[in-house]
DNA sequence: ATCGACACGATTGTATACAATATTGAGGGC
DNA sequence: GCCCTCAATATTGTATACAATCGTGTCGAT
């Protein structure tokens, strides 16, 4: 569903499959925080060189993916509260606005589209594939961006959605995913009827729903393995 | 002026530091639009392997300030007339909150070193050195991000400052310069006043008044050669 | 027994060599 | 004379080889 697309003429060509692969499995919780991304391994997994594999590598760390430490190597990356706070904050300058405007430009079609996100959401859930519901929940966001017709934004919510994946990873407590496909179902009323103001005020109190379901008052609860939980 | 500090544990070190070498240079209008960037004379100049060039481009590349040709190579980015508006709509979105936080935080030292930007702007303007004014013009808008203690959105704020100073050299028409600096100090007044309120108001109409004092309507007044000039 | 130094192994950082692709110029056909 | 085809050249894309650095385990001294 993520490689339907033929890469034309993307520069890197085989650098951007890697890291789309590697952002998904990130996006997904099938790579925890803190895991090690070793150069050689990720080559003979995609059976390229070294070289496009760095180039890869880093591409998500510009996006702040995965923490590159020099003759250390790759890691992924684990949010610290502090980065966690950032994060919601810079979703919450940018996202409302851009419901906002979305919801002046949304056509049947981006409401169909939206409603199919949702419904894949769902489905994921139903079978248990919680990582999955996670990623498509955060594609319902950068659709919405996508819809507003804001490319730039869009390329900046799709990072931190990136990174809020990670950080609900290491914050996450309350496990009801639930909340989250009503946030989404109201968003997408609001803007089937072109109500921007609602939709506006609906996303600001997501965000603010999203960040307080979290647990920023301890450490990280989760990490790769005991080495690294100590050895930072 | 700029490489003052040793890169201590940088990943990549010395793409870094000739990312940010091209980047003083775009920013500063040595670098026009549309530029080609030769890996083999990039490799040349700075003394290092084509391997650390590439890997600067790609720093570039992923920050919109050069565009990758697969099979052709790397150019100094000439944002489109769309793009323009998107990043300042960006802007919009990021700054004026963003200055009204930095408003609670502001410090005494804070405010002289933003007065220390502007009158090094006015410095660089009385010896005739545009681009480096327009650099530190773009200094003082990231300062007052980093003031608001927001890493995040610095980040974004420090792209989409780079960007602008692209479509500054494509679009800008009225040479006029000193809007600028009357700007900059009546924002910083605000700011020593705590005045968050007004600090937000003014960056608003900053933004708005750089934005119309582009001129959108026509293609890209400066071409790197005619050949890219016609070629696109 | 604990701590420190040193050497080994593993992994990353960089350079170079080779392969693939686009640009450019000349040559031939219309 | 103009346009199309095709080979030569230059540049980028990728793989591999070598150098540098970090982590680890062992050995020895106190």
């Amino acid at each position: 569903m993520n490689k339907v697309y033929i890469a034309r003429d993307e520069p890197q060509g085989g650098a951007r499959e890697i890291a789309d692969a590697l952002a998904l499995a990130i996006h997904e919780h099938r790579l925890a925080p803190g895991t090690k991304l070793g150069e050689d391994d990720l080559a003979e997994i995609y059976g390229v060189s070294r070289t496009v594999v760095r180039a890869a590598l880093q591409r998500l760390a510009h996006d702040r993916l995965v923490d590159l430490k020099r003759n250390r190597g790759a890691f992924v990356a684990q949010p610290s509260v502090r980065e966690a706070r950032e994060v919601f904050e810079a979703r919450a300058l940018l996202e409302p606005r851009t419901v906002l405007s979305a919801a002046a430009r949304v056509t049947p079609e981006d409401v169909a589209t939206l409603q199919a996100h949702i419904d894949a959401e769902h489905a994921a859930i139903a079978e248990g594939n919680a990582g999955r519901a996670l990623y498509l929940s955060g594609l319902f966001h950068l659709e919405i961006a996508r819809i507003a017709d804001q490319a730039t934004i869009a390329t900046f919510i799709s990072q931190l959605v990136a990174r809020s994946s990670l950080i609900i990873a290491l914050y996450w407590q309350r496990r009801n995913a639930l909340c989250e496909s009503h946030a989404h179902h109201a968003l997408l009323k609001a803007l089937a009827d072109k109500d921007g103001d609602r939709a506006e005020e609906l996303m600001k109190s997501h965000l603010v729903d999203l960040l307080t379901s979290l647990d920023l008052r301890n450490a990280p609860v989760a990490a790769a393995s005991l080495k690294e939980a100590l050895g930072r």
